[in-house]
DNA sequence: GTGGGCACCTTTTTT
DNA sequence: AGGTGCCCAC
């Protein structure tokens, strides 16, 4: 078989492990993708394994399109189409989509994001009698999701320390529950814990499944949290055919209740496992893994490991020290014109960042530079205002006992529909003891007035029609696109933009959900908008033109969570200094030096033949300039691995060098003088 | 019910 | 700096 080919002993072991649990402990750029997706294409070609029941389960919708993508390239896509590669979260979504019932909601359910979530969190905290403190709803949400990412259900939940956020969310987290599935809605927690839940009581599905799904694949087992762990368990169990795959050296969620202890017992969990370790990288040149090594190895709690590789050393590391932000993009982007010139596709390029605010430079830099970039995940698009306006109306048509939605469309675009009116009709629901929809249509007892009442009418005539016309024409995306019309959501964005390029932007942001759902009509055989909406909140982002980007080749941006089991030739990886990497948490009691040590290797892994690290003298927060350190990670590095390059060596005679150590004079000056 | 003005607070990482 | 939320005047 021509992928077995290449595959060194214990990759090849790890593809021709039979039935039985397999651990399979692998470092970076050990090849692990390579050898998850010839251990499938092997089982398809190679056994008698239908490809119906295997299942790969991965973290980011980015990773599980890639394996796809290569599954079916290995096995052909004869073979491999029945093969389900999938995210944990929309695996649970097509469960739940079959089954929640089984659970008291209905079908067709709204998945809350992180937005939706925290406006009914507020909403309930405002009811909540806090003795005058005011609350940060954010917290609440925080603990909320980890009790669930520990399958802690409300009726569980108690307050392990005297805290106000904790006896708050204790308060909270009951009602919260009972809300969301009173607009039946669940949250992006809920969709594992509840499928954990739904297997859990119904066996019968849970067989179902079970029998369906005779092996498994779980990559980046590092980051299963104990909700994931119970799914898998219970997946597993009998036929134990599952295959996780991971790193500890890589686990960088912890903040997400992932658990460390889900690959160290692995062992204990699952009797009889075979254990297998990847220890050749095949993806970096040798100074590159050895700065890598070198760092990890200051953390204690790791399994040792020898990460090595039979190429060369390769580039040296670059340094570079910048006078602050402005100057970090400047530079590195000249770096990457000069790369390209010299060959590179812009693809070959990533710039990585600890958070995604740093994104905000470079994108100024790249669009004035005229380079293709794409901006890989953030939410920027789905959060912003005038998309969840929009989308907020295909989630009522779909669930119209979705209220947080409901009330966020109920006066948007103006109708004459204000808080006032809507708070008499959520009273009026409440004390007739029925949802917010069905009052709705019925406002006359309401005791709204007049002009609001004859909104309402219109209103529910509308969706009325919509919901109507979306179900019997075949064309989801003119329903859409006249809905809009209808509403006159752009001619709203003009009235309440003074800017009119921000208005333009605005009302280019509508149009894109309408090509987002044109481009998923195409491409599903049968699309609904309960499926669309699905993917749009599981940010499976479908739009056209960000995969048209990556195909035209273009500069990745990304944050170093996101970049986790990628690879690039020329890897940037940018803000190198205490408080970014490290990160200076808010409240740092569980600051965990370790993960963002992991963190640090995650993005010096990524590179493959040239590794560019950076980090500014000062850098703009809130407004103000900030003196920064570079990191104490970049001391951990062996010296001799390092190109420095400060300000003289890059180009000597420039204009903006002197600039900028015209600069560096004038903030020392000015923050001797501050003294 | 609407809109302007002002104080405040922000920044971790993701599905 | 920029967005959010609150207060007050229309």
């Amino acid at each position: 078989m021509k992928f077995l080919r290449g595959l060194n002993p214990q990759q090849r072991a790890a593809v021709e492990h039979g039935a039985g649990p397999l651990l399979l402990l692998a470092g970076a750029g050990s090849g692990k993708t390579r050898v998850i997706t010839c251990r499938i294409a092997y089982l398809l070609k190679l056994t008698e394994v239908p490809a119906e029941s295997l299942l790969a389960v991965t973290f980011t919708n980015k990773a599980a399109r890639e394996m796809r993508e290569r599954v079916l390239e290995l096995a052909g896509r004869k073979a491999a189409t029945g093969v389900t590669v999938s995210t944990f979260h929309s695996f649970c979504v097509q469960v739940l989509k079959e089954h929640i019932h089984r659970l008291g909601y209905r079908k067709r359910f709204s998945i809350y994001a992180a937005a939706d979530q925290l406006r009914l969190i507020k909403d309930l905290l405002e009811r909540l009698d806090t003795g005058g403190r005011r609350l940060d709803a954010d917290r609440i949400q925080w603990i909320i999701s980890d009790a669930k990412n520990r399958l802690i259900s409300p009726e569980q939940f108690t307050v392990p320390y005297a805290d106000e956020y904790q006896l708050a969310a204790a308060e909270l987290y009951p009602r919260y529950q009972k809300a969301l599935k009173g607009f039946n809605a669940v949250d992006f927690d809920d969709l594992i814990m509840l499928t954990d839940r739904l297997f859990r009581e119904c066996p019968d599905v849970l067989r179902q499944y079970q029998q369906r799904f005779q092996y498994l694949l779980v990559d980046e087992y590092q980051d299963t949290n104990a909700a994931q762990y119970g799914l898998l368990r219970q997946l597993a169990a009998g036929h134990g055919n599952l295959c996780v795959v991971g790193d500890d050296d890589q686990s960088i969620y912890g903040w997400r209740g992932a658990d460390l202890g889900n690959i160290l017992e692995f062992e204990r969990d699952f009797p009889g496992t075979t254990v297998i370790r990847l220890e050749q990288n095949y993806r970096s040149s040798g100074n590159i893994l050895n700065a890598a090594n070198a760092v990890i190895q200051k953390n204690q709690k790791r399994k040792e490991k020898q990460l090595w590789t039979s190429d060369g050393p390769g580039a040296s590391i670059e340094l570079l020290a910048c006078v602050d932000e402005e100057d970090e993009a400047e530079r590195i982007i000249e770096r990457i014109r000069l790369e390209q010139f010299k060959g590179r596709s812009w693809r070959d390029f990533a710039i990585l960042y600890r958070t995604n605010v740093q994104s905000r430079v470079f994108e100024q830099q790249l669009r004035y530079n005229d380079i293709p970039f794409v901006l890989v995940g953030g939410q920027q698009f789905f959060d912003r205002k005038e998309v969840k306006d929009a989308i907020a109306y295909l989630k009522v048509l779909v669930n119209p006992f979705d209220e947080i939605n409901l009330l966020r469309i109920l006066n948007y675009p103006r109708r004459g529909i204000g808080a006032t009116s809507a708070e008499r009709l959520i009273q009026s629901a409440s004390e007739r003891g029925c949802t917010l929809w069905e009052v709705l249509r019925d406002p006359a007892v309401a005791g709204v007035n007049d002009q609001a009442r004859a909104a309402l009418a219109l209103f529910v005539r509308l969706l009325d029609t919509y919901r109507y016309r979306f179900r019997e024409s075949g064309d989801l995306t003119s329903c859409c696109r006249e809905l809009f019309v209808d509403l006159d959501l752009e001619g709203e964005i003009e009235r309440t933009t003074n800017d009119l390029i921000k208005a333009a932007r605005r009302k280019e942001f509508v149009r894109e959900v309408i090509s987002a759902l044109e481009g998923y009509q195409q491409r599903e055989g049968r699309p609904t908008l309960d499926g669309f909406l699905d993917k749009v909140s599981l940010l499976d982002d479908e739009r056209e033109d960000a995969e048209k980007k990556q195909d035209e080749h273009a500069v990745t941006l990304m944050s170093l969570h996101s970049s986790k089991g990628l690879e690039f030739p020329v890897v940037f990886l940018v803000g190198v200094e205490e408080d970014f990497l490290p990160h200076r948490k808010s409240i740092d009691e569980t600051f965990d030096i370790e993960e963002e040590r992991r963190l640090c290797y995650v993005g010096i892994t990524r590179a493959r033949e040239q590794l560019v690290l950076s980090h500014a003298g000062e850098r703009l927060k809130y407004g103000k300039a900030l003196k920064r350190e570079p990191s104490r990670f970049l001391e951990e590095i062996p010296p001799e691995l390092l190109d420095q390059l400060e300000s003289e060596s890059s180009n000597p005679a420039s204009e903006e060098q002197k600039d900028a150590i015209a600069g560096d004079f004038f903030s020392k000056m000015g923050s001797l003088l501050d003294d």
